[in-house]
Parts: C-alpha cells; structure tokens; sequence
DNA sequence: TTATGAGTATCAAGACTA
DNA sequence: TAGTCTTGATACTCATAA
C-alpha cells in the first residue's frame, strides 16, 4: 500500500468516518458515494466544486438544522397542551393543536379585556352613585345638626339621625351611623353598596 | 461602488426505517 | 405512514479585489 506511511490521527479519524460513511451509503444504495479523504487516494487534489467541496460537512449542518428543528418542536410541546388521549403526537398534529391552542389564548384575552372595560364601568358608576349617597347624607346631618342648635329635645334629634340611615336604606344600627360618618366623613361599608346595588346590577 | 468568491442556511426531493 | 437522512440547488451574508 503506497499510503502505508505514518498517519496522524486526523487522518486516521477521517479514513474510519470515510468508510462507515462509505458503507452506510452503500447500505442505503445512494447513488452517489462520499469523497474519499485526500490523503486515502493517489490523486492530485483537483479543485472541488462548489456544491461538492465538503459534503460531510453539509450533511453534518442538515443534521444540525434538523436537531434544532426537533429542539424547537419540543419546546413547543412544552407549551400547548397535547392532552394524553395518544402517546405519539405527529409533527402535524402538534402544530395543528398548537394553531387552535394560539387562537383559543386570542379569545379568551379578548374576552377577559371586555369584562375588564365591563368591570370599570360598573365601578365607576358605583363611585358616583357614592359620592351622591355620600353627599345627600352630608347635607342632611347639617341640616340636622342646624336644628338641633335650635331644639332642646335630644331625642327628636336621635329619631331624627336613625331616619336618615333609613332613608339610606342600609339598615339603622348605631354602628352603621358612626361607620358613615367616619374621619374623613366618606367611609362605609362596600359590602353593603354591592348588596344595595340593584339600580346598577343589570349593568353587571 | 460593484463584482465575485466563499461560507452558511434553507428547502425540496428521493430513499430508507421503525 | 411519519420521521430521518442524504444531496443538490438556491438564497443570503460577508469579505475582498478591482
């Protein structure tokens, strides 16, 4: 063998991925074969061309594309929710699913969005309809206060401050008036607003 | 600035496998 | 039958010479 000549271990590696590339072809019947490494062969090295200069190295980045490609679509498998009705889920399949799964997301944004923009709008009415509540109750307790300055009998004056919780229709405990009539004047109860709301409710 | 060559990425077709 | 592999063609990017 006139090759017989010292190889270093480059060549060595490329000499065995030669012929297990050689074989597997020849096992799959290609038709066209690798080129053999350089040094393997007595030819002159003619300049290779383009498309043909490094096949291994092209097949090695398809397989690097195809690895990321599997890479991709299982990260993507991750994300949509397969079910588990079948072990094996196809290419197809899982992008089909993942299709349906991007547009049920769609729908539901848009859904949630239109009960946000519902929800704001029941809250502020809600905000107005207190502020008047608020406002109304205010008037009064000067009103009453005005005239307690000029009666003597407190309790016409106690009758008169259970009437306006009535009127408020929240209920007439003793609590209720000290909670309405808080340190800023403005604090009550929301629960009670939420329980007394049904001129908005409809709008809910 | 433009032409050109080299390297790389992507795609599609055909063959093969599990 | 879906997935994988190889392969050729083509597009794209980048460096460099004219």
């Amino acid at each position: 063998m006139e090759n017989s000549s010292v190889f270093n271990i480059d060549q060595l590696i490329q000499a065995a991925e030669f012929l297990d590339r050689r074989e597997r072809e020849a096992e799959h019947g290609y038709a066209s074969t690798a080129p053999m490494p350089e040094f393997l062969s007595n030819k002159k090295k003619s300049k290779p061309k383009k498309s043909q200069g490094n096949r291994s190295t092209h097949n090695e980045l398809e397989k690097n594309r195809r690895a990321h490609l599997r890479y991709c679509l299982e990260k993507l498998k991750d994300i949509v929710p397969v079910g588990s009705e079948s072990s094996r889920h196809t290419t197809l399949g899982l992008l089909t699913k993942a299709k349906s799964f991007i547009r049920m997301l769609e729908d539901r944004e848009k859904k949630n969005h239109s009960t946000k923009v519902q929800l704001k709008k029941t809250q502020q009415q809600l905000q107005k309809r207190l502020e008047s509540l608020m406002q109304g109750q205010y008037r009064r307790q000067e009103r009453s206060i005005s005239e307690c300055s000029t009666t003597t009998n407190s309790t016409t004056s106690s009758n008169s401050e259970s009437d306006e919780v009535d009127i408020l229709g929240y209920g007439s405990s003793p609590s209720d008036t000290d909670e309405s009539c808080g340190s800023d004047g403005y604090s009550v109860d929301s629960k009670r607003l939420v329980l007394n709301s049904s001129p908005f409710s409809e709008s809910l």
